[in-house]
DNA sequence: TTAGATGTGTAGTATATACAACACATTGTA
DNA sequence: TACAATGTGTTGTATATACTACACATCTAA
């Protein structure tokens, strides 16, 4: 809302290497990438590079958060609510999102990503939460983001593992009403 | 051979430049792309533009001359003479270059275009006899290849206006004995 | 072990781009 | 006519990017 706009230069020179990582990474595996790779690629200045992420890790945790956000972005923007319908958006977008990165190699670097992951999902289901319930403890928003982004990732992980014939839709829509009405 | 490399800035902008006007240019005629269009769709600032073109007219000629001379070094770089092959791919390459400016709309105009075309079409032939014959008279080089240059392209205009089943190759390919061996 | 090659991260300076403001021209419209 | 709106081209200043050099780490080969 209060978007303060940043400088042009700024969101076209990240966009190149953002750009240029992606490319890469459907090449090499994380791990054999150099920032002299991205730099190159994206024909930006090594030194451009260290202006705009602390390092390869940070290049590695903003793409991802970016990719799935977007992701996120256009399935549920109109949401407001944590509902039946928004889980089932959110789990889709995190499968499919999986199925992006299963097709590059990122070998060795899988626990750092579903942390970036896990985190991205925490904080769109805290927001939803606080904008759902607006009078009531964050702490108590947090956790519950927190559980819920864990059980969601978990299960996007387990429906990735038993690759058989259910949807994600079907799939995740067997814990829904645990989710929402609780154990009882 | 002697190329001080430019700034990456700089080829990035001009870059950019150049395909916004190309792009506009399928949308809108000439006449009515202005500045701010292009730089708009460019992402880049207005005072960005005049530090790179003098004018829109400027960016026309720049434009143009840069698609049509990356057609022609793709095309006939490998020869370095005069003879019938490379006068054939010349010929391809500019009609093949008013096929594509056909499309797009630049009604009241052909003639600034038709200019830029045909300056450029001199200044090939005039470097490939320099290269040929390097120690003959540079004025006589200069003659001739405006000479040609406007043969050639007469011979493109008249080939696209009867568009008949006549292909570029078999069309140019009547002239080319009075080209290289003179009325003779 | 020692060198050489390659990669990372930082700093200082030069240059390109962003932005805002301005004067001026052109066009449409009341 | 007037006067608003839109486009052109220029200028001054702030900021982002390019470039070069440097110190340091890691790895490989002699």
């Amino acid at each position: 809302m209060t978007e303060t706009k940043t400088d042009p230069r700024i969101l076209r020179t990240r966009k190149i290497i953002m750009d240029s990582f992606i490319k890469l990474s459907g090449k090499k595996e994380f791990k054999d990438i150099t920032i002299k790779d991205i730099t190159t690629e994206a024909m930006i200045n090594r030194a451009t590079f260290y202006y705009h992420f602390e390092d390869i890790y940070d290049l590695l945790e903003k793409a991802l958060s970016e990719v799935l956000l977007i992701n996120l972005n256009t399935n549920l923007y109109q949401n407001s609510e944590l509902n039946e319908d928004t889980i089932i958006r959110l789990f889709q977008a995190i499968t499919n999102f999986q199925l992006t990165l299963s097709n590059r190699c990122h070998r060795g670097y899988e626990d750092t990503i579903a942390r970036i992951i896990r985190e991205q999902i925490e904080v769109i289901i805290f927001n939803l939460l606080v904008k759902q319930f607006p009078g009531e403890e964050k702490k108590a928003h947090k956790v519950t983001a927190s559980m819920l982004s864990w059980g969601i990732y978990g299960a996007s992980v387990e429906w990735r593992r038993n690759n058989n014939s259910t949807s994600p839709e079907e799939y995740i829509k067997l814990a829904i009403p645990y989710i929402i009405y609780g154990i009882n």
